[in-house]
DNA sequence: GCGATGTCTGTGACTAAGTCACACAGGGGT
DNA sequence: ACCCCTGTGTGACTTAGTCACAGACATCGC
């Protein structure tokens, strides 16, 4: 009781969606619901690989990447809590095979769903199917958002544009290593090396050992911007 | 009466999801699908438009690009007869903008529902919910096999590729001139002519003006699928 | 403290791709 | 014939990606 209880409230506090509780859905949807932790660097889908459940993020990120055949990696998305992956919903609706990695950057609480509810679900509650939608639009976005960056920006201004969103706002550092941010933008850990260090030299950051400091907020604002 | 039933007929036929006909919901279909023909270069959405209605074509087919700022475009998707545009589909069901541009690459019939029986449906009928949400997964494993082939492959290979899939099978010939080439992958004229010109020099190909002729499909093959 | 080891970063030389400017070719129209 | 427009070819240059290897730094055991 207590435990169900206290499991309602997390859900129904992570996930907006819920908040109409006296929604036959949402009574179904406590139900079903299966709390699980994965840990930092987990697999959660495989490329190829088909699934049988829907994890939701209620806390931490997962990033969800492909995978070239020489080892390069670019990432396609990141999903965050109240989020969830739209490759696994699409995989499930329609079993077509997952086309990506998914794997856990930090430790990750989730709900985990049953691929038949998940069903059943979208022909019952129009909320459900909102929420389902809603994810598969941004993914999309998302997802095309990097063919444009990959197809027509500058290696440079893309590498700013990474500082500039996932530097931490209050400590101005950004705990990554070259191979890191390679991996994350699709090329190569050399190139990244030599534009941090041509940044370093108008002194908007500061590289060091697997981390860099942003020292100049502004001017790598506007050296992202530029064309 | 004879109208209506040769409408009938030809969306049963085109538009194999129909199949089942007693269903409900292909008489709500029958009646509420509008018919219409676009004319070659017509455009369908522009970026950034919002969605009132769901184009399904029957015949002919459709790009859809993204456009950069400076110019150059890249194909995301060719939409063929039976399908239709998940982005307008995404954006119907999730108000979220439509973030690139379609134009029929030839003149299409198609036809076309509003925005709100496409929603109606989803909730009504597993044929339909299984129509989109293919229509969803295939597209999202479209545009994530063209970051992979941007992020990761090498220009000749995605031309070979290019020329391997849609030079016409009886005629050996793909009419198209090296602006559209590029345009198709994302690159410039000059790379695309460099390029073919080696392909020309190995009697792969003869280049001539606005065609190309396939002259050795097997040599045309290999070197698609060399690393 | 001292190496030993593994990870991370720097560099030079080279190839591939993209950009820019401009020349030239082919194929209609008039 | 001529012009004109579109399409193609080319050289010089910049930006990216690749390869091979050299250092630099951190951690651990001793």
């Amino acid at each position: 009781m207590t435990i169900d209880n206290q499991k309602r409230a997390t859900l129904s506090q992570k996930l907006r969606f819920l908040d109409q509780a006296d929604d036959p859905f949402s009574r179904d949807f406590f139900e079903k619901a299966v709390m699980t932790t994965l840990k930092k660097g987990q697999y959660v889908c495989h490329e190829g690989s088909s699934c049988s459940h829907l994890a939701i993020l209620l806390d931490g990120t997962a990033r969800v990447y492909k995978l070239g055949e020489s080892g390069k990696e670019i990432t396609l998305y990141r999903v965050g809590p109240g989020e969830s992956c739209v490759l696994t919903a699409s995989c499930i609706l329609s079993e077509v095979p997952f086309p990506a990695i998914a794997v856990c950057e930090t430790t990750v609480e989730a709900v985990v769903i049953p691929a038949g509810d998940v069903q059943k679900w979208l022909s019952e509650s129009v909320t459900w199917r909102n929420y389902i939608f809603g994810l598969v639009a941004t993914r999309l976005t998302n997802i095309i958002n990097v063919v444009e960056d990959v197809a027509f920006r500058r290696m440079d201004k893309r590498i700013a544009e990474h500082l500039y969103k996932r530097t931490d706002s209050t400590s101005h550092l950004l705990l990554a290593t070259h191979q890191e941010i390679a991996s994350e933008l699709g090329t190569s850990r050399e190139v990244v090396s030599r534009i941090l260090k041509e940044f370093e030299l108008e002194a908007i950051i500061k590289v060091t050992r697997g981390a860099i400091e942003l020292l100049d907020p502004k001017k790598l604002d506007q050296r992202r911007c530029e064309i």
